[in-house]
DNA sequence: TAAAAAGTGTTATAATATAACATATCAAAT
DNA sequence: ATTTGATATGTTATATTATAACACTTTTTA
């Protein structure tokens, strides 16, 4: 089955709705706590759903952070390869547009002798609104 | 006084040389372990080395890893920002060297309406020595 | 040489994440 | 339709990573 025609669990389904509603990324303990009442009881089932959301690319994972984001493009084609940017101010962040950047790490990395497989790419700075 | 001048205590100077002497990085609780003989006794003894010397440049910390790494370059001048290649077959890490990358981050930053501070990048694929 | 700043040692605890195991559900291929 | 194999669930316990709080010491600097 296609990645992306998965049909999700009902905690996969929880948790996403959870990340699609929040303006923020949301720690695995705070989706715990904002899903109690939606019948999730334990870390591991967050922890789990969070693992197969990131596997199917629908969650992305901000390891800087250890907090988690629904993905913001539809039916994302980068399950693997991540970038982030982070407001140092408002703590939003929101994903920079991958395009050429695979195969701009990919030379970069050739120069070192090394194969590029994926990334994960974290830039802190000021958003917009936090600029004015 | 100047960052790269900076005169490190005890407990900093055990910390480092053990990263300085490691192929790989290490986790704070494996620094712990072996740096006991040393007298360090408490993970709080690491993770303030680690803090200052993070701080100061000579350490970064990987974070899809949890991990940490004395840095590669002598006077290193990217306390903040830093970029990994990360051999996925044998966890050996080597930095990237950053030239012209930040500028590039800034650029796209730029276009999504943000503005550049710092960045993260941790390239994970396979090295030169398990390429073979 | 007093005051301020930085570091230490220690105990306790918070925050993040996984192990292990028994059971349940679902898809698909006989 | 029923077996079968893969995947998910619920649960308890525990491992891993990191910080809080507090009393004290050392170093820096004005």
């Amino acid at each position: 089955m296609a990645l992306s025609a998965e049909k999700l669990t009902n905690n996969q389904q929880t948790v996403l709705d959870l990340l699609e509603k929040s303006k923020e990324p949301l720690k695995a303990y705070a989706i715990l706590y904002d899903t109690q009442k939606k019948g999730i009881k334990a870390p591991l089932q967050v922890y789990r759903a969070l693992d197969k959301l990131i596997e199917i690319g629908k969650v992305h994972k901000i390891e800087s952070r250890n907090s988690y984001m629904a993905c913001e493009h539809k039916n994302c084609n980068s399950s693997t390869s991540t970038s982030f940017l982070i407001c140092e101010t408002c703590d939003q962040v929101s994903e920079l547009k991958q395009k050429n950047l695979p195969s701009y790490f990919a030379k970069q990395s050739e120069q070192a002798d090394f194969k590029y497989a994926k990334h994960n790419l974290e830039i802190y700075g000021t958003c917009k609104d936090c600029t004015k």
